[in-house]
DNA sequence: GCCATCCTGGCACCAAGTGCCAGGATGGCA
DNA sequence: TGCCATCCTGGCACTTGGTGCCAGGATGGC
């Protein structure tokens, strides 16, 4: 199967030396200060080879990240049938976490570049979105209920606020933090009833409709 | 106070005509497809003046989001105090619906463009971050608990969440869905238990566990 | 009527991407 | 060994969004 001619070794090679170039240049002088130019420069390449190798400059820092979402819904179509999809989303995260938030040190420089700079940023949520797309419709399957698909968005759309909100504490933390510690106190904070009336009004308001007149009064 | 200039007037009237012109286009042959050149030769004005109006092409679809943004922040402040977070928000969307989403049939063009054109999305997303910055304070106002800010974020991260999955309901509807009602299901559906062993589990991760000792087990 | 202020257009410029084409390295095959 | 298809590369030209700069015209207070 493995038939690596020296293509596949020259470009696996030089891919890996243009991130860790790139990736030199984005810590040392910021991700929008660094052009396209001066990584082909450092690297020795033509600026129409860097633009074969990746899409674009984010995806230097992103290009992964794509297969890491394919993982999480690889794990979470393994997990069984009847299973609460909270569980199983959060399994499926865990599953595919060695891939998607471990690594030491340097990596905290790039979450946080990730944090700050809106193309990243952007080019992130975009990546995050056919995620969505992925794992709505295996979501699905752990809820028994008419509007099964819809409500598959709403937890899956949650989980990954989560999975945020998490992100942005842990680089508050300075790596410190625990990430699926962080995770579980996201998903408690926005699950934890914080009042019984309220929770009443709630679940008074669930499936059927409920609404319309609260329409009208905005 | 409100003394209107010729540059006044002016500037309002060329600014609703460039928003006009451009939304035609748009609409027309699609977002990506239309150029900034193309808006500039139909209005009659210079490529400069235009991004002097609208600091990039998106920002003629998303220029009054930031305000839409401070009246949510505002309507929220004005919330008692006492108040559940979850009610507090949604208070405060509904009040600031008039302009957050009402608009009867051409916004549902307007819609769907947004939520399939990615530049789009990202500055969507961007705008709605700094919603987020101005709303955790407001929110974590409405929780007593040690890491109230923490749980602000997870909450208002989890709210908006809510937000993007009714909207993508609302446009699968053609725009017949009440989005208050998707709202409110969309937040029944993240915080209606859906299993007892899992809402003790994560309940016993809770409250506590501010930082720093949880950090080692990573 | 004079002058500061504001807005405009036009120019040059930068950075990210893309399409196209010629040329060189690679590897299978005779 | 030589031949040929395949793949990759570099370079060029081009498009698009966006910005800095500067000169010139309209506006409005005095």
């Amino acid at each position: 199967m493995a038939k690596l001619t020296a293509w596949d070794r020259q470009r696996v090679a030089l891919r890996a030396e243009i991130t860790t170039a790139a990736c030199a240049l984005f810590v040392q002088q910021g991700f929008e200060e660094t052009t396209v130019d001066q990584i082909v420069e450092t690297v020795g390449i033509s600026r129409r080879s860097f633009f074969r190798y990746f899409g674009s400059k984010e995806d230097v820092l992103l290009g992964d990240l794509s297969a890491r979402g394919d993982a999480v819904a690889r794990a979470l179509a393994e997990r069984p049938d009847g299973e609460d999809p909270w569980d199983a989303l959060r399994a499926a995260l865990v599953a595919a976490a060695p891939e998607t938030f471990s690594d030491p040190v340097a990596d905290l420089a790039i979450a946080r570049m990730m944090h700050e700079t809106p193309s990243l940023r952007a080019r992130l949520f975009e990546k995050r979105r056919h995620w969505t797309d992925a794992l709505v419709p295996l979501t699905a399957r752990h809820i028994d209920a008419p509007d099964a698909q819809f409500t598959a968005s709403a937890i899956v759309g949650a989980v990954l606020s989560c999975v945020d909100t998490a992100s942005d504490a842990w680089i508050a933390s300075e790596g410190k933090a625990d990430m699926a510690d962080l995770y579980d106190r996201a998903v408690t904070a926005i699950r934890t009833p914080r009042r019984q009336a309220a929770a009443g009004e709630e679940a008074a308001a669930g499936q059927e409709a409920a609404a319309g007149k609260e329409a009208a009064a905005g």
